[in-house]
DNA sequence: TTGATATCATTCGTATACAAACGAATTGCC
DNA sequence: GGCAATTCGTTTGTATACGAATGATATCAA
């Protein structure tokens, strides 16, 4: 029913290149919105908000990053004073990462915008659509 | 119903997230299979084999990328003897992209491992719930 | 207690991505 | 024909991503 007739590997049809996509159109929509701060700078921002000071691994691991990655996030969100780094007295091996008073007040000031970035991104969608979409997302992720 | 109670953002729910999450997790079943080449390289590959010769903005353009990424992946697969390169004789400014027999015989022997990534990426759900992800994917992307 | 193992952060190298600016060539329009 | 607008490819700069190697520190086990 659903198969190929012709049995041929069709590019757009995989779910590799389906998933660049949207998540191309998703990150249009996030920089014509949020201009200033790319998706893993607001999700760095966004996650320290929600659990608080965490060393600099941990916080990756919560945002799916690795560390080196993570480290260039948390580096330049410090040049811009978003975030700032302090020593773990119990753990000499670990930066702890937190907000500093600008970038409290710019999350909370961003989060609503992420809100409706989101909902831009799901426009196309009915509201069923959306919940169906995310919840098998959630499977393959 | 579905509604947050706390009327919270949690990233982990954000379309945005959720995508990239996916992403990864096809990147590392696609690397584990397929380790020599990355999936931006074999998009170009396949697409090149199923519509033979074209510009390189066309390519680009066709596989979602733009004028500055698709030069790094068809220098690097130049680089590499899988494709080549002509010019034009009726557009002076075009650079005509072509599969040499190196890269026909590759990307031949790749397409069945491709076929198989994209069943282990979506393995976890059931062919219904595919052909329902790859519908609503397609209508956001 | 000390020696093997693991974890944390950093660094290096490679590969997307995309914006912006640029020169060369082509097209559209009068 | 000729000039403006457009297109093609390139280059530069910035920002993810991730593998691999490294040094410092912790932990665990014999």
């Amino acid at each position: 029913m659903t198969a190929d007739p012709d049995g041929g590997y069709h590019l757009h049809e995989q779910i590799g290149f389906v998933l660049r996509k949207a998540n191309q159109r998703h990150l249009a929509i996030f920089s014509a919105r949020i201009g200033d701060l790319t998706p893993p700078q607001f999700a760095a921002l966004a996650k320290l908000k929600e659990i608080g000071e965490t060393s600099q691994n941990q916080l990756g691991s919560l945002i799916a990053m690795d560390a080196a990655t993570v480290k260039g996030v948390i580096d330049r969100l410090r040049a811009r004073g978003l975030v700032e780094i302090g020593k773990d007295g119990a753990d000499k091996r670990r930066l702890l990462v937190s907000l500093t008073v600008e970038g409290r007040d710019l999350i909370e000031r961003l989060v609503p915008l992420a809100t409706s970035i989101t909902g831009e991104t799901l426009a196309p969608l009915t509201q069923r659509e959306v919940a169906t979409l995310l919840r098998l997302l959630g499977r393959i992720a």
